[in-house]
DNA sequence: AGGTTAATTAACCTATTGGTTAAATATTAT
DNA sequence: ATAATATTTAACCAATAGGTTAATTAACCT
């Protein structure tokens, strides 16, 4: 709902049939019908599917006689690996280290607040 | 809404309030009240997005009188940095390059096909 | 022109989200 | 015991999400 960039393409991934229909594009151009032909559902549920995607920048539209093929655009999922990467430390550390680190992160702060 | 842990992760990320708690947790363990401070929210609303994080697993909590603190979580990011890792040859290439790429793999895909 | 295929729009429904206020619970401190 | 602090729960509300069916638009093919 938020409008921010990062929220919208977060909130658009946070779908399977979604992220499967990103997983398909992978392997090229597809149009709606292609997509849509492995979900148990209807033609406008993908229709909205798209429409999210799309807003979220994740898929890019264009014509061909009645088609409205759809391509990847991947640029938005750069922001989100930006994003996870300052958070990339802490998973990499085994568990009772993250907890060292984030005391010593913690008696840093407390240090410089004078405590 | 689906329960796949994937979609979780990406859902209980969809939102500045509970992206910026985790970075928040980054600098150690923060009680609730800690938490709201922040924002202009009640703490009820806090409250629910602490229990969305937990769900999602971003979040740990614990009791130390009457404060429940909260420590971050990682591992779930893990996953999603597992995910994006495949998208991310498709916008390390250029746009144009891309676009070859994406002919290119189609090409071989119907040569597979025998068309 | 008429029919078929591709896709979208409109109208609707139910469940979920993100917030609120007010009341309840738990723990500490006096 | 009582009061104060920290947090959660309950009940509510408006907006959004994700789906449906039915109707509409657009382009193609005879």
């Amino acid at each position: 709902m938020p409008a921010d960039q990062l929220s919208t393409t977060f909130a658009a991934l946070a779908d399977p049939t979604r992220r499967a229909i990103l997983a398909s594009l992978t392997t090229g151009e597809k149009t709606v019908s292609d997509l849509a032909e492995p979900f148990d559902m209807t033609m406008p549920a993908i229709t909205k599917h798209l429409k999210v995607l799309e807003k979220a920048k994740l898929i890019e539209r264009s014509r061909e006689a009645q088609y409205r093929p759809c391509r990847l655009h991947p640029e938005p999922l750069k922001d989100i690996d930006e994003w996870i990467e300052k958070y990339r430390k802490f998973w990499e550390a085994s568990f009772d280290r993250l907890d060292d680190y984030l005391k010593q992160i913690q008696a840093k702060k407390e240090d410089n607040d004078g405590e």
